[in-house]
Parts: C-alpha cells; sequence; structure tokens
DNA sequence: GCTGAAATAATGATTCT
DNA sequence: AGAATCATTATTTCAGC
C-alpha cells in the first residue's frame, strides 16, 4: 500500500501542498498554480493515491461548534512488558482518543483526547486507567491552543512540504 | 467568524461525517447517505463554512513519504510570565511544530513537532531553547504512532461527530 | 427549507504530440 | 509524460411547493 521509495518531484509536491490548502480545488486550478494541464494533474494526484502519499481527503472541523470543547494530554506508564499494540487496542475503544503513540522518556505512551468538557475529560481518563496494564497517568488540560495544522503545515499563504 | 451558538442538527453532523471520511464526495453522494437532495446537501455545507463549523478541506498526507519520518513531543519551560501568544509567535516560525498549546501541570506549553530525522529533531529544539523566554524544555521521540484520527474521529467505518 | 430541472462547469477516457 | 478533444457526470442556480 504504501511505497516510500516512490520519488515525488517538485510538481508532486506542489500539488500536494495545492489539495492541503483546498481539497476540494478542481484539477484544473490545480494545474494553473503548478503548470500543468487539468489532465496531467489528476494523473499525479491518482498515482499520489496508488502509491499513498495521499491517503485521503477530510473536513477541517471546529471541535468546539460540535461542542468538544476540551482537550487533554495524557501520559501512560504501563506494566513491565506492555506491548505498543495492547495499548493501540485499548485506546482504539475510546472515540475520544484522537492520537496514540509510544514514546522515548519516563512515560510509556502520550494519548490525546478531546471531549466535551472537564468532567468528561476525567471520565475517560478514568477508562484509560482501568485497564490492567496501566500504573498510572499523567494528565495535562490544554489551556489555549496556539498551533493546530494539517499533518504538513500550511501557514500564512503557503504550504510547506519538504 | 465562528459561531458557536449555531444548533447542529443530526442531519447537520452526519453531512460533516460524511465530508470528514472523504471531502471529494460529491453532493450527491453526500446527500444519498443522508437522506437529501443534492442541492440541499450544499446548502447546508455552505451554511456550516460560513458559521465556521466546517473550517475547511484538506488533503491527507502520509508524512513518511515526503520524508518526514520522526515525530517528538516537546514540553516548554518558561520565565515567569510568558503569555501564551509570545509562545504562539515564536514558535509559528518553525514549520516543524505542527501543533502547540499552552498546558496544565508543570510545563508551560506542548509542541509536536514532526522532522525528517532525529538530528532534525535536535536542531528544531536547539532553535527552541533559543528563545529567550524558554528556560528549558523536556522531548520524548515518538517510538511508534498507535492512532492518528482527523480533529474528529473517523474509525472502522463509521464517524463519530457527537 | 426541500425538490427537481436546466444551465454551467468539471471530470475521465482516449488519442495525439 | 503532457495536451487536446469530447462524452459523461457533477455543481450551481432557480422556479415551484
Amino acid at each position: 500500500m504504501l511505497q516510500n521509495s516512490v520519488e515525488l518531484d517538485r510538481l508532486d509536491r506542489d500539488i500536494i501542498g495545492a489539495l492541503v490548502e483546498d481539497a476540494r480545488s478542481t484539477y484544473a486550478e490545480i494545474g494553473q498554480r503548478v503548470g500543468l494541464s487539468a489532465s496531467a494533474v489528476k494523473r499525479r494526484v491518482d498515482r499520489l493515491r496508488e502509491t499513498g502519499a495521499i491517503t485521503g481527503f477530510t473536513a477541517r472541523v471546529d471541535p468546539t461548534a460540535l461542542g468538544w470543547t476540551t482537550e487533554a494530554y495524557v501520559e501512560l506508564f504501563c506494566v513491565g512488558k506492555t506491548s505498543p499494540s495492547a495499548i493501540g487496542v485499548a485506546v482504539a475503544r475510546l472515540p475520544e482518543v484522537i492520537s496514540a503513540c509510544t514514546i522515548t522518556g519516563e512515560a510509556d505512551a502520550l494519548l490525546h483526547i478531546r471531549a466535551t468538557d472537564v468532567r468528561h475529560v476525567e471520565q475517560v481518563i478514568e477508562r484509560i486507567a482501568a485497564e490492567p496494564f496501566v500504573v498510572r497517568t499523567k494528565s495535562s488540560i490544554v489551556l489555549s491552543r496556539l498551533i493546530e495544522t494539517p499533518l504538513i503545515t500550511s501557514r500564512n499563504g503557503s504550504t510547506f512540504v519538504a
């Protein structure tokens, strides 16, 4: 599915930049911007999807508009030999966990959670802490969000792809 | 720009769910899924964009395909009265910082950075540490990513919007 | 506020350079 | 590997309910 060996040229990166900025732009618009015809752009986009460089297209949603006003980061400290996949399976059950990874340092994993309010955050932490492999958790509530970008950053008009 | 007072009904949430899953679906496809005509869907999407519930459409990109193979989280410990906006302005200059927020707890801020390799992560941390308001930093390199979702979660076929 | 139809615009397949 | 053509399909606007 995912081929890392595929070379991406300047044109591919510009096309990706255009799509990160607006996933609903037409191929003609992108072509005008990067200097290609619409059909040439389409063929490259198809190839970028096939090779896995582009994994999909999604709407950017304002979580607060949907009632998700509170965010927190939760560090997980686990028992001796807990596998990453065991953590993954457990946290995937909670829709409030929007990101999870294992990390270096004292903690074993770091979770990013979105909830409706602080009480909701607490409930989610309780459910995570109830997992048998979790020894303790350490949470930080987000006070103010300073930066929030799609995976690859798009700022002040221009998109930084590589 | 952003109106939190706007009520979103089941139809709006279903439309958002469809667009989070695939931002390039046609209005007719979305309409079929949620039980509306294409033009009714379009009017609701336009309204959702106007009210700020939907902030845009973006391509989901595989960072590793673009050469961004390394991620890290960096906690920032700042001097006494450092304002969130000062931190925001400083980290916004670094394209490697894909997310930043102020948090409760010992650290003042948490940054999420994406870089090409560990050496690159180190360079970014050095530049952040060079900011006059930064007292010290504490970094964790991401070992394995377990969950990565768009802002609102979309898992096992169904999208969880509210 | 939704539907359905008509005008406009984008897409996808094909062929040519 | 990109450009041009054209049949098909989607989007957008608007009249009518």
